[in-house]
DNA sequence: AACCCGGGCGACCATCGGACGCTGGTGCC
DNA sequence: GGCACCAGCGTCCGATGGTCGCCCGGGTT
């Protein structure tokens, strides 16, 4: 299944147009003719560098190095990380140390509470008012007690969020499809894309501001990925 | 006159409610029962700290040492720099070297139409589109040949434009009225803020919304200074 | 020519948006 | 218990918004 090919991260998977990748609709014949190739030829689609400004900014892109485990003996109070998120259908609460999917859209939904909440206390100071999600907003979710949302997690997970809002009945099917097939969450994840990209061809290709008009959406940043898919997906329309 | 009193930064000399202070009703009595005080000390407001969020985040504040003058037998080629801003009244030309303020304005002019060429430009190659002045806007305009633009400058004159654009008559009395005063561009520009602050009252003290409504304005940061007058005259009428 | 006023803008800084990949939790055998 | 998988999120990085104050242009004496 789709599965199988899915990277860690968000390299993107295009072997056809998005009609005919849709996961729904794809099981084995995604592949056909090219089950022989390496997974790394075939179909897989690096995406662009993202330094394609002209105007001369200069783009290093040294290979970052993480730093290793924080030192011995330091206290650090550090909370145990959340339980890994499962594929659920819409309802299922998740058994044993994981949690679902309906849970991982209400962290969205906590976050859009918290940036109101901000805004509220930052139009009161006379401080500039945020309209996005920002790093103040995951400050202000620690400091209120909620340190189980962080950056990177709700980040990763937006176009998720983004297919439950704009289209919570085929959201619901992927969902249900994807437990069926025991597909991991990483798998369901990047099946996400590809509803949004379609969705943003019947909007013109405006993703931006498919995104903006909708109410609980508008406060998040668009993904680049996503961007990025739909731009590749107009290129290859216009062939 | 007020010039004498206004300083080179933005630092807010505020010695009564705005009503009183209408840089075109003031001559001298800004500060009556006052004129034997050091200038430090009478009624010049210093804003509050900007660190005031209470999440924790940190501010070391040194100050900063800016670089001497760049290394000799550097190359550089380095345009000279723009002739100063003097107070003219609308239509008039600046005579000898200096630049009038119907240039000032058209700047901002100039850098709406970088910004639309920047989003189209963006939009084509599927990256995100700015909606507001940015430094990418900034280097587009450099890079173009408008070198006489740049982010300081614009910045600085922000809402000197606003008022230009939300209330022209009364942008035109202030430049006729400073300019027959003799009044340096500095003067003028501090006056420029007490208009608007009237503006926001009306407005239910949301300068934000104010310049967001206006075509022209909606695209420039509002200046943190004009935010903090219209906050520490919001807290005055409530006292 | 010498001086000084005042303002243009180069350069700096904290913080931002964004993402990688290490670490360790988790289920399976 | 041991192992392999995989995803949470600590941590890093280039670039941004914002501003200070050095430097020098320009008018005056």
């Amino acid at each position: 299944g789709v599965a199988k090919e899915s990277q860690r991260d968000d390299s993107i998977i295009l072997t056809g147009t998005v009609n005919s990748i849709l996961p729904l609709n794809v099981k084995e014949p995604l592949l056909i003719g090219q089950n022989s190739v390496h997974p790394a030829e075939c179909g897989l689609v690096s995406l662009p560098e993202p330094g394609s400004e002209s105007e001369g900014r200069k783009l290093s892109k040294k290979k970052q190095k993480r730093r290793r485990t924080k030192e011995a003996g330091e206290d650090g109070e550090d909370r145990p990380r959340e339980h890994p998120f499962i594929v659920t259908e819409p309802g299922e609460l998740a058994r044993g140390k994981k949690n679902g999917l309906d849970y991982l859209f209400d962290l969205y939904e906590q976050c859009g509470k918290l940036l109101l909440e901000v805004q509220r206390i930052s139009k009161e100071r006379g401080e500039k008012c945020p309209i996005k999600v920002t790093n103040q907003v995951f400050r202000h979710a620690k400091y209120t007690g909620s340190g189980y949302i962080n950056k990177p997690k709700m980040r990763h997970y937006v176009h998720c969020y983004a297919l439950h809002c704009l289209d919570i009945e085929q959201s619901n099917n992927l969902r249900r499809s994807f437990k069926e097939r025991g597909e991991n969450v990483g798998a369901w994840r990047q099946a996400c894309y590809y509803p949004l990209v379609v969705m943003a061809r019947e909007n013109g290709w405006d993703i931006e501001g498919l995104l903006n008009r909708n109410e609980k959406l508008r406060i998040w940043y668009v993904p680049t990925k996503l961007r990025q898919l739909c731009h590749l997906e107009r290129s290859k329309d216009s062939d």
